[in-house]
RNA sequence: GGGCCCGUAGCUCAGCCAGGUAGAGCGCCCGGCUGAUAACCGGGCGGUCGGGGGUUCGAAUCCCCCCGGGCCCA
């Protein structure tokens, strides 16, 4: 016969060595294996999409873990509610970050290195390698924290399969005219020897520069110049044009025999910071008369791209890219060096596109006399030094701002022009727009911050210069320059090209084809993607798309959740995929989460000293422990990392636990059989507090499949908490308590057990998706041994369904006031000083209203046992009246003023006709007296009135009325307490001998006659609550018994126990 | 410089969308309970609801500006 077992409370609890225990049950019987399978044999799918982790670290970062139990969380839900879960993790695996990992670990720091001294494909290998150890490393964390994958089957961007999906959709873009090769100017790594998209320009640091004026002498006109100012002086060489605004006043000023030309807001400022106090403005024109004017390079000579340049110097109206807030007003202007310089170049000027920095971030040749030197610092210094030579220096001085560094190795970048591959991206814009209107976003700002980000959205750099990423499908024939994009490898080879070893470089760039039009050789253009590409088209290429056809029947994706930073990230480039190739959003619903930062709300970093390491966070805190109070968090909201927080949420656990063998304890003992005394079985015997938490429950199911369903699992976390907190331990089980202690088989008690072990049983499962190891283990412990039909694991049951019939609002309304009722008598109780264990007589209650005096008697039972009253009476407001006593006081602030001279006797009246000066000025306001012949007229605000109870009434107000505790002792309630206060000292000692619950004892009590009276008295109420056999009164009894002396109110008294037979 | 989010007690946060007497847990102090006991109950202390302005009879809540923090851009 199955029955609630003795286990747990036999044991001592450790969560840590719970979870360990579960860790041990979940591998032995291949839990997750049976979770899988069960839940694939459901028809209703849920295609999850894991946001793949960047696979380049052996530790993950607390937000990480976060991420990684929201998804667990969600998953473990849809699969107890019996869908068909998509649960692939995956990892993003090339890119930037990691091969400068492996350059720092082989010690080269250029892409000559690595291709002269390393070689490409030993460099591959080393990512591989590298990339395989932080996927194992980071898997294993995840599992640690419980998180349900099938981690056996990720999806990892670089294998081969993964690469030919990408393929798959540039060949797409291509098909649809969406892919072109064009100029742009993008910041650049000469370090890393890359381009870098605009979201990779993230890092800035406070660098020096120079600060120079710089002369450029106006054509024809002798001393004449425009004057502009630059930080770049190397990009000078590569000046195409001088641009003004039209909206900005110029002026001709004279410096010395000069005439300098400049906007005359920055007149001023300019003069001054160059030092000259001597200069005359000769006359102010509007910028429009500026356009067109020609002007000589100072450099000309020196460099030889100027003489391409040369045709184009003058000066251009670009409102856009002048203030008149900085520099002179004139923008020198180099479109092969600055962004808007080439977007007015290619709108208004049509100069050639000159970049004079080469990969390195040398000087190019054509930069003639500056050949070979680098950007920032020497190429600087000698142009500056030919510009002082030849008079054309106005002025110089070192300046320090924000300028960006690569994210990866912090080389100053440089701005230039270089042929690139793009996707029109821009094209898409609208149809982007519409489709993301069509996902559901959690919370709604998230889409608004999204659509803001697609307004702005500009065409896709797409290609990189490096090694490690997915190669760029495109073929050039050498000879006649056809281009040809390949999109599978089929294609490859139907194309003439022979299968490599692997898609990645090198092996990819030794396939050549043949070209189709003048059977020429086709060789591949050597960039790989950004890596950005590739987790963008994870959504069909985790699938095995197009190879395979799963994506076809497991589309949209239904859920994603990242972190906010993703907005711009991962959630915009599943879109873009989506849309070029598919021509829709590729999911449907998003929830997006915060950031992990420190207790200050900062953000996390190991160079801050802020950095909580996951790995000494496992080992501080049990798993469940830290899952429970993250999803406590505001999903979208950042996270404050607490080890405060956490030790908070161990108590929670705790009480968890204490809540399970308290059940445990009682149900063992009577071997409780729940599948025989269920709650059917046991319906007409619930009392009024059984049907209160059953209808707290279904309530709770109800809002918690309401909150999960919302993707607002904190919102559940939060419920599950309180419930189990509140309404269970702290309530529930206080009242029921009684009612477990019975010794016979009673109907209440057996009511009781079926109830309790009801709600413990569905709040298990309930919680598994949040703590899925302390789930588990009660379930395995506390259920299993009762339930012969129970499940292998509690990750097998399905989730419950609110069962409405059974939440009853006035039930509720009822208890809430009854809690409230208790309260207020505990808090009369305490101003009286009257401890809970003596009882009083009776209780008063004032309620505000008749409805509230009501369901106060509908509770009546429940409020006694835990007002411990023998009585409640309901009275009117006039019963509390009738019993206040007013004092007043003199005040002496007012009285001095109004009465002077008299004042002292005016107080001396007051304070001596208490009562009677009190009830007139509560009745009429005012109080008139005789003092030394003078009538004098008391008035309310010359006294301060005080309402008192007469000792014996003990009262608290509340917002549901006058609760008042009647303090007098009869001598029967004395009697009463005493015997309770020997009652408890016998049960510390029972305790003390570490005796069973259910022992019986013989006990023996001599002292003080008062206590032997009481106990005399209520001798049977005594033996009952002790488990006492024989009770002896006044008796000394044998020496070997356990002996204790106590003193109770003063009064001595000793004890003796032994255990009985 | 722009977009979005956050700012409430010493700490962590709820309340804000749908305006109506500022809440919980923890911590601290005092008291109680002692058959869940590293649990539990009551009371107290503690708040310019980031600051300022506006709308309103009434604003933590709605609107505007500013400050601090976060994310994403420029």
């Amino acid at each position: 016969m199955p029955s609630v077992s003795d286990e747990l409370h036999k044991e001592k609890y450790d969560q840590f060595k719970l979870e360990e225990w579960v860790k041990g049950f979940w591998e032995d019987n291949n839990i997750y294996q049976l979770v899988k399978e069960k839940s694939m044999r459901s028809d209703k799918k849920f295609y999850f999409l894991d946001g793949p982790p960047y696979a380049s670290s052996t530790v993950i970062h607390i937000g990480t873990a976060w991420n990684k139990v929201i998804k667990d969380t969600i998953l473990r839900y849809y699969r107890m509610k019996g869908y068909n879960v998509w649960d692939q993790p995956g990892f993003d695996t090339h890119g930037l970050p990691i091969e400068v990992k492996i350059e720092r670990e082989l010690g080269v720091s250029s892409k000559k290195d690595i291709v002269d001294v390393i070689g490409v494909e030993r460099f591959i290998g080393e990512c591989k390698r590298f990339v395989d150890t932080s996927i194992k490393a980071m898997t294993s964390q995840f599992k640690e924290l419980g998180v349900f994958m099938d981690w056996d089957n990720p999806y990892i961007t670089y294998k081969d399969e993964y690469i030919e999906a990408g393929w798959w959709l540039i060949k797409r873009a291509w098909e649809k005219g969406l892919l072109y090769r064009g100029v742009q100017v993008h910041h650049w790594c000469p370090r890393c020897e890359t381009t870098l998209a605009d979201y990779e320009v993230s890092e800035y640091r406070e660098l020096e520069d120079p600060s120079i004026y710089v002369k450029f002498p106006v054509k024809g006109r002798e001393k004449e110049s425009l004057l502009i100012w630059t930080t770049t002086p190397w990009t000078l060489p590569a000046n195409a044009f001088v641009m003004a605004s039209p909206n900005i006043m110029y002026a001709r000023v004279r410096v010395g025999d000069e005439v300098l030309i400049m906007a005359v807001p920055r007149i001023e400022r300019v003069m001054k910071e160059a030092g000259i106090s001597n200069y005359e403005v000769l006359e102010e024109f509007s910028g429009e008369e500026l356009e067109g004017i020609e002007y000589i390079h100072p450099l000309e000579d020196l460099v030889d791209a100027q003489k391409t340049l040369a045709p184009y110097h003058r000066v251009v109206l670009a409102p856009e890219a002048v203030t008149a807030h900085e520099g002179t007003g004139l923008v020198h202007s180099a479109p092969g060096h600055g962004d808007i310089d080439f977007k007015v170049n290619s709108a208004k000027v049509g100069a050639p596109v000159v970049s004079l920095v080469d990969d390195q971030g040398r000087m190019t040749r054509e930069s003639g006399k500056y050949h070979g030197l680098y950007f920032r610092t020497e190429a600087n210094k000698a142009i500056i030094e030919d510009l002082k030579r030849m008079g054309a220096l106005f002025y110089e001085s070192r300046v320090v701002h924000r300028y960006p560094v690569c994210w990866r190795c912090k080389t100053p970048l440089v701005l230039r022009a270089t042929r690139q591959w793009f996707i029109k991206v821009t094209q898409l814009k609208s149809k982007l727009i519409q489709e993301a209107d069509k996902i559901r976003w959690q919370p709604d700002w998230a889409k608004t911050r999204f659509v803001n980000l697609l307004r702005e959205v500009r065409d896709w750099v797409i290609s990189r210069q490096r090694f490690w990423g997915i190669p760029l499908p495109v073929w050039v024939c050498s000879k006649c320059g056809y281009t040809h994009v390949i999109g599978s490898v089929d294609e490859l080879v139907e194309m003439g090209g022979e299968k490599p070893k692997e898609l990645h470089r090198p092996w990819i760039d030794r396939v050549t084809l043949k070209c189709p039009k003048c059977g020429g050789e086709m060789h591949r253009v050597p960039d790989v993607l950004d890596v950005w590409f590739d987790s963008g088209v994870s959504f069909y290429a985790s699938l095995g798309y197009p190879r395979r056809k799963l994506w076809e029947d497991m589309k949209p994706v239904d859920f994603i959740t990242e972190g906010h930073d993703q907005i711009r990230g991962w959630f915009f480039s599943l879109l873009r995929s989506g849309v070029i190739g598919f021509d829709e959003a590729p999911y449907r619903s998003v929830l997006v989460h915060g950031f992990a930062l420190d207790e200050q709300g900062r953000e996390m970093h190991k160079s801050l000293g802020n950095y909580v390491d996951f790995n000494e966070l496992i080992s501080r805190v049990p798993r469940d422990v830290i899952r429970f109070w993250v999803m406590q968090t505001t999903v979208w909201e950042d996270l404050r990392f607490s080890w405060k927080g956490l030790d908070e949420m161990k108590r929670v656990f705790n009480i968890i636990w204490n809540t399970y063998t308290f059940a445990s304890t009682y149900m063992s003992l009577d071997k409780y059989d729940p599948t025989r005394t269920g709650l059917d079985a046991v319906w007409s015997s619930l009392e009024v507090e059984d049907r209160w938490i059953l209808s707290r429950l279904n309530r709770l199911i109800a809002r918690y499949h309401e909150a999960m369903e919302d993707l607002r699992p904190h919102d559940a976390a939060r419920m599950l908490k309180s419930f189990i907190i509140d309404d269970v331990s702290h309530w529930y089980i206080r009242l029921v308590r009684r009612r477990v202690w019975i010794e016979e088989d009673a109907p209440t008690k057996n009511a009781a057990y079926a109830t309790l072990y009801h709600v413990l049983r569905t709040l298990l499962v309930l919680m598994a998706p949040f703590t899925p190891y302390t789930s588990e283990y009660l379930y395995q412990k506390f259920v299993k041994p009762a339930e012969d039909n129970a499940r292998a694991s509690v990750h097998l049951e399905e989730l419950p369904e609110a069962r409405e019939d059974l939440i009853d609002d006035e039930l509720e309304r009822d208890m809430e006031i009854a809690s409230q009722i208790v309260e207020a008598v505990a808090a009369a109780r305490n101003a009286a000083g009257i401890k809970l264990r003596r009882p009083v007589k009776r209780v008063i209650i004032a309620p505000v209203e008749e409805e509230v005096g009501r369901r106060i008697m509908r509770m009546e039972r429940v409020i006694k046992e835990m007002a411990n009253t023998k009585t409640i009476e309901i009275v009117g407001p006039e019963f509390f009246e009738e019993a206040r006593i007013y004092r007043v006081e003199p005040n002496y602030r007012e009285l001095g003023p109004s009465f002077k001279k008299l004042t002292p006797k005016v107080a001396e009246v007051i304070s001596s006709r208490q009562e009677e000066v009190a009830k007139s000025i509560i009745s009429e306001g005012t109080y008139k007296a005789e003092v030394d012949d003078v009538s004098v007229v008391i008035e309310r605000r010359h006294v301060n009135i005080k309402a008192y109870y007469p000792e014996w009434l003990s009262v608290k107000e509340t917002s549901l009325g006058i609760v008042g505790v009647d303090t007098r002792l009869e001598k029967s309630e004395i009697m009463e307490g005493l015997a309770r206060e020997v009652v408890r000292r016998i049960q510390a000692m029972r305790k003390e001998m570490n005796l069973p619950v259910n022992a019986f004892i013989e006990a023996w009590v001599t002292g003080d006659s008062e206590i032997l009276e009481a106990v005399r008295e209520l001798k049977s109420y005594v033996e009952n609550e002790t488990r006492s056999k024989q009770l002896h009164i006044g008796e000394e009894g044998p020496g070997n018994a356990f002996s204790r002396e106590w003193e109770v109110d003063g009064k001595r008294v000793t004890i003796k126990i032994l255990l009985a037979e």
